[in-house]
DNA sequence: CTCATGTGAGACATGCATGTCTCACATGAA
DNA sequence: TTCATGTGAGACATGCATGTCTCACATGAG
């Protein structure tokens, strides 16, 4: 049947192109649709074809993150285990998503409260249960609330992302660096 | 001698606009000049007349932040004293800009590499300076660099603006949320 | 009062990204 | 081969923010 046939034409690799796209704008925010499609080795024809537009481009990158996320929830199972255990492993399995969801945090800045934030309350919900359940069973301090932990968790993705991308600090230290700081920050623990 | 005469007239005054900008833009980056100019109460002529065009603003409030950061370091004598002690007073005093960092460390990502980062690299050098003092003192541990803790801080900074903007966190748990966090960790302190 | 200055309102042109369309070419299927 | 599909290149119109200009009004100085 033709219709099951794409693969087989020049049909553009959708995931490719957000990838690319997710790269790009997470280093220029304002990049133009004509040079996301040369950074993806298309034509802006053809990347119009695919995405109706910017905010369709921009609504398909945030469902891509809001996946990300989630799926790296699950290979970090968050729900078991020591909490502080299960942020290491979750900023471990984000880590790849990190440049994207940096893009997706200030671009929902200006997103007055509307779409899809039903995927980001659902992300927002694991997190804060996990911090949560980190202070139940007396890991985690009770005075800085879930809500900021989680918000603290996004702003050190996001700061680790750029300074890795400019090159202010190496991309092996990724997961060190914001896990070490976000856990134990930068005071030496008392011994 | 008239030229000393200008608030006697209708001047606008120059600082009201800028922190009405500053707030407005923290909260949308993409706001209009007419939308900049509405919200500070003058029309859009006239507020073409002060500041030449869109980048012309961006550059007096990169302008503002960069003094305001400044000033901040003096005013919390970073030199002084234990540097967790110092930290504590930067935040202090840094905390009415935080909207307005919040808004050049976002804008800055598609600046490339450009311009008046004279100041910038002042502030990140003292707040580097600080940060090592804290390490050679034997303060703060020596596996998160100072660059990082710097860049963290920034982040820290950005998030808990657009945090307490939003109404997820309160405001007057900003200094503690960040101080708490940059320094100790979310992980509870052995006792 | 008279005049100069700063402002508000609006018209106007410009630049630029966007969105749409057409046409020619390349590739794979039949 | 012939045909259908997806693409690239380019032209074109549109929308929108920007930048510039003019004119009328208000306020304070003289």
């Amino acid at each position: 049947m033709s219709h099951m046939n794409y693969a087989r034409l020049m049909a553009v690799d959708r995931d490719h192109v957000l990838r690319t796209a997710a790269t790009l704008l997470t280093r220029r925010a304002t990049a133009t649709m004509d040079e996301v499609a040369r950074a993806a080795g298309i034509s802006r024809a053809t990347l119009h074809r695919h995405f109706a537009g910017r905010d369709a481009l921009v609504h398909a990158l945030e469902a891509l993150g809001i996946a990300e996320c989630e799926a790296a929830l699950e290979t970090a199972r968050t729900d078991e285990g020591p909490a502080s255990d299960a942020v290491r492993r979750l900023v471990g399995a984000i880590e790849p998503s990190a440049g994207l969801l940096a893009f997706l945090y200030t671009e929902n800045q200006l997103f007055e409260g509307e779409e899809q934030n039903e995927g980001w309350a659902r992300i927002d919900a694991r997190l804060v249960a996990l911090f949560r359940r980190g202070q139940e069973s007396g890991e985690f301090r009770i005075d800085l609330s879930p809500a900021w932990l989680t918000e603290a968790l996004y702003g050190l993705l996001a700061s680790g992302a750029w300074a890795v991308n400019e090159g202010r600090v190496a991309r092996n230290d990724f997961v060190h660096m914001i896990v070490e700081l976000l856990l134990g920050g930068a005071a030496r623990r008392g011994e």
